[in-house]
RNA sequence: GGCGGGGUUCCCGAGCGGUCAAAGGGGCGUGGCUGUAAACCACGUGGCUCUGCCUUCGAAGGUUCGAAUCCUUCCCCCGCCA
């Protein structure tokens, strides 16, 4: 191993922060050195399986990171798993996870890396985006090659594979060959460091020795924290409706914000925001008590809207966030909606029709004391109201569905 | 190939001939409290022209006055043995 420089010492202390591993020790530093010794960046990969377009700020986590490196002057190698996707990656749970077609593939590869250059620098001398359907889809000979560097034994070493063989549960053939088809990713981009979430630890060391066995230099490996959804205990996936996408509107993006738990803040500003913002780091969990803590969330909140939409955004964001839950008035801009002819509006049909819910889902918040009109709370038995009381009123339904009724 | 277990409403999961739109929990929603946090309380959570009607318990047939519950065939999942 070359001596580490100091330089590329402070260097890879730095970038690893926050990061759960970072391994081997010493090895991202020697890369760093390395790299500045050949006069030449380094080449860190990131794998994505484009079978859920939707970057969320779970996603963020790596990217802000990979965003510190290009920032570095490194490139990150963006792998787009398409031919991967196509097969059909059934890891971890029983359901098989759908087999996607080319086409949407290639609408969710656009969506994914338009998303992903919210945070990624696409300067071409720092991004490079390939996809593994370049090499993978090779003869069946190089493929039993690329099996051989691998036993069974060996990937029954990762934590899920062992648990299920232990308790006898399924492990398909395909599974098991998903670590080695995303080690060869890394011996085709001759990557020099990888990142990916805690989840990944096991394939991204597994590429290691895959390089090593095709003779290639070995990548360091970095692996992120899973950053807790809305909810602030399961982890953030669109799948359990607790994401906060990355391309949310603002308003959206900073009420979502607002509604964390205040136990996830710390986690929120430490993994988001730690690099941007002067108190990131120095908030400090379980201190903060009342106005304090909903200030701090606040000023979370303002912060991710400023760096994924921008400063104005997440001024007018929150200012409009005040508007209509601390001071409970009206929002700012509210849809029209019109009223249909004739003498009486049924407020339930009215209600599913704007908002997309089923009448009956509309009687029973009516019934529940869930719809306003103008600063009046309707319940069960104004089920059908004058057009002249409702023309020009606000209709309110639940905390935050609006609309200015207008006669036709 | 043989043997066995299983597919229930968003999820888990009870039901095993009528009292079942289907227990219970989770999640979610609404109201209260409040900081769109937590905790807590209440109500709700298939649809509709709503004291009733319609559709739902893997699919299709059948038995029955009546089926999520019984029978037949089919599809799918899981385990064991080979």
């Amino acid at each position: 191993m070359p001596q580490d420089t100091p330089a590329a010492a402070r260097d890879a202390s730095w970038l690893a922060r926050n990061a759960v591993d970072s391994l081997p020790d010493g090895a991202l530093a020697a890369k760093l050195e390395e790299a500045a010794r050949l006069g030449r960046p380094m080449r860190v990969k990131f794998g994505i399986d484009p079978t859920a377009p939707d970057i969320h700020l779970g996603h963020a986590v790596v990217l802000g990171k990979l965003r510190e490196f290009q920032d570095a002057g490194h490139v990150v190698v963006l792998i787009i798993g398409d031919y991967t996707a196509r097969v059909g990656d059934p890891s971890g749970r029983s359901t098989l996870r759908p087999m996607l077609s080319g086409e949407e593939i290639d609408a969710n590869s656009a969506t994914f890396q338009e998303q992903a250059l919210r945070i990624l620098d696409s300067d071409p001398r720092k991004l490079e985006v390939r996809r593994n359907g370049e090499w993978l889809d090779m003869p069946m000979i190089d493929l039993l090659s690329l099996v051989r560097t691998t036993t069974v034994a060996q990937l029954l070493e990762r934590e899920d594979f062992a648990k299920r063989w232990s308790a006898e549960e399924p492990i398909s053939i395909l599974e098991l060959l998903y670590p080695l088809l995303q080690g060869y990713d890394s011996v085709a981009v001759d990557a020099d460091v990888e990142l990916g979430g805690t989840d990944q630890k096991f394939n991204l060391l597994l590429a290691r020795d895959i390089q090593r066995h095709y003779g290639r230099a070995q990548q360091a490996i970095m692996t992120m924290p899973i950053l807790a959804g809305t909810d602030g205990k399961r982890k953030m996936s669109k799948s359990l409706g607790n994401q906060i996408g990355v391309t949310d509107p603002p308003g959206e993006m900073f009420g979502k914000a607002m509604s964390i738990p205040d136990e996830a803040m710390e986690e929120y500003y430490r993994l988001l925001l730690d690099s941007r913002s002067p108190e990131g780091s120095t908030l400090e969990a379980g201190k903060l008590q009342g106005s304090s803590a909903r200030d701090a969330k606040r000023r979370l909140a303002h912060q991710l809207v400023a760096w994924l939409h921008s400063e104005q955004a997440a001024q007018d964001a929150e200012q409009e966030w005040d508007r209509v839950f601390a001071q409970h008035e009206l929002p700012q801009e509210i849809a029209d909606a019109a009223l249909p002819a004739g003498e009486t509006v049924h407020v339930p049909a009215l209600i599913a029709e704007e908002f997309g819910i089923s009448r009956s889902e509309a009687r029973r918040l009516l019934e529940q004391g869930g719809v306003w009109l103008g600063e009046e709370q309707l319940g069960g038995e104004d089920q059908d109201v004058a057009v002249s009381r409702a023309d020009g009123q606000v209709l309110r339904v639940g905390r935050r569905r609006f609309r200015r009724l207008k006669a036709s």
